[in-house]
DNA sequence: CTGAAAGTTGAACCGAGTTTCAACTTGGAA
DNA sequence: TTCCAAGTTGAAACTCGGTTCAACTTTCAG
């Protein structure tokens, strides 16, 4: 799982811990996917460093060669998955079709990623607690990208305005329940199954 | 705050703690407002039975005459919030109208309560790492109950078939994060208007 | 080959918070 | 008034896990 949890450098904080060499990156890296697994297993307050570090095959103390904290690498983590998510549905964004049919392949996208990183719900949703900031901009850059594109949807005639906040929050809450239902907990039904009577729903309405 | 948060009894399991007094019934009752307060503002893991004890005005060694832990006590609040909840949507379903502005109906009942017990989210929010299968219980039946509602519409040829779970998550996840967005974060916005512009969304559609 | 910088190690320190428990208080029934 | 079950108390035992640090190893430039 995860092997691409790791950017090429991650921030750290005022002490510079990013490592010098090769070794250091690598033993780095193999931390932040030992404990983007560990926290998506156990959660943030059952994982402790020593679990972490066990599980990425390094001693105790190593682990704060790289990190000021448990909590630094928490947040750094929320940031990581926050922007994976955002790299992995921009590109179906570019594909043909009008503004509503782009929300269904986006969130088409999306379902995928959470079957793939199911570790995602469980850091992002933990961030609630452990990481308020990074889990509030999270959300606000989400719903704002909704908005935004749902705005030049209506510019160009495909959707039916005024677009409101309104409209971001509750497409991004539909998404990730959906997400969590299809993506996290059932993983057999087809996605795009699931994608389509969504789109459908947010295209015509149940009326 | 949370005043009513208090069921007549508690389940308390095996060993029976419940009060045989008048007397220990309002302490009890005592440290679950206290614990539904703390929780609400710290969360669970920064709350502590010290400082749950001290809001509550009690002694700490009081806390284990009626709970048998820290965890038994929030399993009981996550499964009264979740019964609030529904008891507090359940009447305004009853009004007239047709199925879907009977869910718009919910969703507005939903944000005033969301507004008046700021607490629930990170209650129900923090249930998913403290009391998974309370979590999992709460939302399994609100969407279940929501797609129950639109059968029924369905049935009535009030909204436009074949309702799936897809239909029940989506709303609810709307529902969860308008009410996150407009009932906890922003205490201003109308509720009306945001109910208002969710219905026709899901009535009509955006396009 | 050599020295120093980078990296690694894990026992020990430390604070915090849950839970226990034996002594003490309260309230009401007989 | 007496007695006892119910309730209360808070110091202390206990557990747990984050963090520190001084000794040790590896790597590599000169």
């Amino acid at each position: 799982m995860a092997g691409s949890v790791v950017p090429a450098t991650v921030a750290v904080g005022p002490a510079d811990k990013s490592p010098r060499t090769e070794r250091g990156r690598k033993t780095q890296r193999a931390l932040l996917d030992a404990a983007a697994a560990e926290f998506g297993e156990r959660g943030f307050h059952e994982s402790s460093v020593v679990s972490i570090t066990a599980r990425a095959g390094v001693a105790l103390g190593t682990f704060y060669t790289y990190f000021e904290s448990k909590d630094v690498l928490f947040r750094a983590l929320v940031r990581d998955m926050s922007d994976q998510v955002r790299d992995r549905v921009a590109p179906v964004l570019a594909e043909p079709g009008d503004a509503i049919a782009r929300e269904g392949a986006a969130l088409g996208a999306f379902l995928g990623f959470a079957r793939e990183h199911k570790e995602i719900y469980r850091i992002i949703d933990e961030a609630e607690f452990v990481a308020p900031d990074e889990w509030h901009r999270h959300y606000e850059r989400t719903a704002q990208r909704i908005v935004e594109r749902l705005r030049e949807g209506e510019a160009r005639g495909e959707v039916f305005g005024p677009i409101d906040e309104v409209h971001g929050w509750a497409l991004m809450g539909m998404n990730v329940f959906l997400g969590l239902r299809f993506g996290v907990q059932d993983c057999e039904r087809p996605l795009n199954e699931v994608a389509d009577i969504a789109n459908a729903l947010i295209r015509n309405g149940l009326a």
